[in-house]
DNA sequence: ATTCAAATTTAAATCGTTTTGAAAAATTCG
DNA sequence: CGAATTTTTCAAAACGATTTAAATTTGAAT
């Protein structure tokens, strides 16, 4: 591997020089430039990371942790960020180091990853609300981007989607067509995305004048089998009413509740009618449902090169309230929403 | 942070002796290593990993490239083996970098890793027959560990579990029960392990005498669906005389022929012996099947520690040859497989 | 007490880069 | 043309460890 010592015992000139030229630090003469460029090409060079972050301070290492469900559930969307985040990331020349958290206390993986003393940062996935995290790495003064929000009115970067915002449109478009029993399937509540969304459902729930009981509204890691088996028990008339339409907080539930309906001999958008979020998965793929789902969509993927960005920029000392990106899931109306079901009019209580 | 600077200037001791004590070296004198490591813990000490890489070459970090079908269907076993490796990995304070590898050319990423100079290594999941990327880090001489096997008699270490041994393991068994008519279930035959079980399985079933059409072998990425479906064809007697056996390639794709079984009213195991490989996911237990399930069995998770260990060693010198693993899978004879039923006692052809 | 060997410790080089403060070269100006 | 600038280049320090070769201390033997 040459090294700048090599290029500069090349050309008769200084490494400082050699090194100057090679970052585009402007006092280097245009022609010397030009000549150590070429011989840096000529020679192959590759400035040594090690060397660099040495005297720098900067790894150009992010580090995130996994932190997986007994179940594996969180598989597909993990690995769906992890895809689009490490081919961002290379983008700009940072490597991601990952682990994988196995015990009760979140905080501990991240400060066994610090004591290394390797990383420059953090990308900290699947937030809670106040998550611990969050305290823990800004007391320790170690830059993170979170993909979520766990508060109102916060200093660190971020990339997220409006999960109030989420809720309330799809009430909305139910109410417009005349819906007065909404479920709401939602994910796991400790999860600041679910809470998000609870309150976003409820909120619009009364402000359409409805009301939802407690017997229609479930949380649980989003899953096809808890969609069936939650829609088939709402759907029996024990708990009352039936619902004539279905929030759900992921397109895998939704094929659940599609399930169910299908069993049970119901039409959708006929008898029913199931509106999901889309976080858009390549393998799971909403317009090929049967009938084609109408969602609220905000593709994983997306947040990848923001949530990079995001925190390259902060560890390169940009203040974390210039890096928080909140985008509004696009509403697409497909086919299994339609108007309220002849006789399901009558609202809950 | 402590320096060992710092700790040489609190007890008036070269920084080189601190070292020597804190590195072990005999020639440094009792007392003094005691006072070395006393004051050490007391300031907090922790070595700078990238000065010591500098000096040493060794940055104590190893890579590992994922590779996405384009279903995401490997998530299951490469999350499980990521638990597992950064867990082992960490043991012998090294660290993951990860990357998705989403081209065609399954050695582009490796080479655009190695471009960085950070890694000591690599870790190779899912290879197939003669994997290029093993030829391309041999050329390299860049230390690597192989979840598998891509030969034989080949000179890098490796972790793997014997796939000849477990068709033959499985065709014996269902053989023992007179069964004559054999189904296959394989993976991907690209991969190196399904070629391993296609080649046991083969010869297994000519060493019993048997011979076994092609449509009776289905080979694909495991999935119940693949399963599911490749079964209900095998079944319905289209392609000749139905099988009275399975033999899956994972317990996802037994789940699969379960079902069909189920739907065709066919009883497991009075009128078909279901027989597959279990890596022992957490998420997918092959006893709580019904009927539980006969498998040969090798969790995922044993190959971690070997995996990170053969590596290691490896890097820090040890030659190949003599860190290689072969598992033999062990059979466990549960409630799938049965004596062949009446009738079905006549082979094909 | 002197000599020699063994046990300890040390100063200094090294890894490959960035960066500071000074020096040299080139340019401008009076 | 010489002085004053402005450009451009350079030597050396720094980052924090490891390691070589040399120096020192210690202890035993003469």
């Amino acid at each position: 591997m040459a090294t700048l010592k090599d290029i500069s015992a090349e050309l008769g000139l200084s490494v400082a020089t050699v090194s100057r030229a090679l970052n585009g630090f402007p006092e280097v003469n245009a022609k010397t430039r030009m000549k150590v460029e070429a011989t840096a090409k000529r020679m192959g060079y590759r400035p040594n990371r090690t060397a660099q972050r040495l005297v720098t301070g900067k790894s150009n290492m992010v580090g995130m942790i996994a932190k997986l469900n007994a179940d594996n559930t969180a598989d597909r969307t993990f690995l769906e960020i992890l895809t689009g985040l490490t081919a961002a990331l290379a983008e700009r020349d940072v490597d991601l180091v990952l682990a994988v958290d196995q015990e009760d206390d979140p905080v501990k993986a991240y400060e066994r990853m610090l004591e290394r003393g390797i990383l420059d940062g953090f990308i900290l996935n699947a937030p809670m609300r106040d998550d611990p995290r969050v305290d823990f790495l800004t007391r320790r003064g170690v830059p993170f981007v979170v993909h979520g929000q766990t508060a109102e009115d916060v200093g660190y970067p971020f990339y997220g989607i409006d999960n109030t915002a989420v809720s309330t449109d799809a009430v909305q478009l139910l109410a417009a067509l005349g819906h007065r029993r909404i479920a709401f399937l939602n994910g796991d509540r400790s999860y600041a995305f679910a809470a998000d969304r609870e309150r976003g459902f409820r909120s619009a729930i009364a402000e359409a004048g409805l009301t939802v009981p407690e017997a229609f509204i479930g949380e649980e890691t989003p899953s096809e089998s808890f969609g069936y088996t939650k829609a088939l028990e709402m759907l029996s008339g024990r708990s009352g009413a039936r619902p004539t339409a279905f929030v759900c907080a992921s397109t895998m539930i939704a094929a659940g509740v599609l399930k169910a309906a299908g069993d049970l001999g119901l039409g959708v958008p006929a008898d029913l009618s199931v509106i999901a979020h889309d976080d858009a998965l390549p393998a799971f793929r909403a317009v090929e449902f049967e009938p084609t789902l109408t969602v609220t969509r905000s593709p994983l993927r997306d947040a990848c090169v923001p949530l990079a960005n995001h925190l390259i920029d902060h560890i390169d000392g940009t203040d974390g309230r210039d890096l928080q990106t909140l985008v509004h899931a696009e509403l697409i109306i497909r086919n299994s929403t339609g108007p309220v079901p002849q006789g399901g009019q009558d609202p809950w209580h």
